[in-house]
DNA sequence: GGCCCTCTTTAGGGCCTT
């Protein structure tokens, strides 16, 4: 009988012939752990944030204010024992930009995209590195489709490993009109708000989350669906608006191309549609909260991702080996751009 | 906007995400 305690490179490391029903087991196992846990709120008292209107214009007025995020879960990390780092960098205005990007960018890309490959390349080779790989499963809700114009109004994350803290959801505050409460049901009134925090305030609360539930010298795999055409390029967009860079060391996974690739191979009887409440409804997944908030729809995606990878048979490598990363959208995009 | 399918590849339409 595994236990929520056990590890996943334990798992692994044992028989890897096995991962793949491990893999069930664990992704399953790290659900129940974070959904039936009472949790506990983690509020993060931001000593400077830049205050902000339905307009989207800053105030650069800093203020002493209450931003809340949520976490859930039962192990301690050190996210929520050390806020003060997290004020720190805000209050530094220590935003990781990418300075040196401006000497020599194409220098620098090919350099990332060498690192990017190396990582992949080196987990599916080497069995032993899968037991580094934190997965991560994250939803966003936006204020629309479009990465260019619209905005993230909420974030959800749950880490598989289970534990205190393996589940973070925040709304965040787009500065402007909420377009599409009919999607969502986050409305206007929900997100502009002083003590919601806007994304150049949550982009370093979110990476030390990450952080937090990373093995040392280890790599996340952050999994979504459709992924590699919304969540990752929205994500990629939010980040370079706010002048930092998604971590090279965060590989992404599409639930949508692995339920393609399964109905494809004609293993499973999956529906002509492929959609999150297709594959929720085909694998009897249970809703949890409502349809369309991100964390409900990260607790049904850690349910699919399950399903999924025991009926391709696919492992923590196998997994990394169908994995992309930002510079892969960035570069899919600048093709798309030459050859336009 | 990437991916997949087909009445296809010299293309177009639908899915999927909010």
């Amino acid at each position: 009988m595994r236990t929520v305690s056990m590890s996943l490179s334990n798992l692994i490391l044992v028989a890897p012939r096995d991962g793949i029903r491990w893999l069930a087991n664990f992704c399953w196992e790290g659900f129940r752990g974070a959904s039936g846990s009472h949790g506990s709120n983690s509020s993060f008292r931001l000593l400077c944030s830049k205050s902000s209107g339905l307009e989207g214009g800053y105030s650069r007025r800093w203020t002493r204010r209450h931003m809340s995020t949520k976490t859930e879960g039962r192990n301690k990390t050190n996210l929520s024992s050390k806020p003060g780092s997290i004020v720190h960098e805000i209050l530094d205005g220590k935003l990781p930009q990418s300075a040196a990007l401006n000497v020599n960018k194409t220098e620098i890309i090919e350099t990332q995209k060498t690192r990017y490959c190396d990582i992949q390349q080196k987990i599916v080779e080497n069995k032993d590195l899968a037991s580094l790989v934190t997965t991560i499963v994250f939803d966003i809700e936006t204020t629309g489709l479009s990465r260019e114009e619209e905005r993230i109004i909420e974030i959800a994350l749950q880490d598989l490993a289970g534990g205190e803290n393996s589940t973070f959801q925040t709304l965040v505050n787009p500065g402007r009109y909420v377009p599409n409460p009919h999607v969502h049901g986050i409305t206007t009134h929900m997100v502009c708000r002083p003590n919601v925090p806007r994304m150049e305030e949550l982009i370093p609360i979110l990476l030390q989350y990450v952080s937090s539930r990373q093995k040392p010298g280890g790599y996340v795999m952050l999994v979504a669906h459709n992924g590699r055409c919304f969540d990752v390029p929205f994500l990629i967009s939010e980040f370079n608006r706010c002048s930092y860079e998604i971590p090279q060391n965060w590989l992404f996974v599409d639930t949508l191309s692995l339920a393609r690739e399964l109905k494809k191979s004609g293993v499973s009887r999956l529906p002509s549609k492929t959609s999150l409440q297709a594959l929720r409804e085909y694998y009897n997944i249970p809703l949890v909260g409502s349809a369309h908030r991100a964390m409900s729809d990260v607790r049904s995606l850690s349910m699919i991702l399950q399903r999924l990878t025991f009926d391709l048979k696919l492992s923590i490598p196998g997994l990394v080996g169908k994995s992309f990363t930002a510079l892969d959208c960035i570069n899919s995009k600048k093709k798309k751009k030459n050859s336009g």
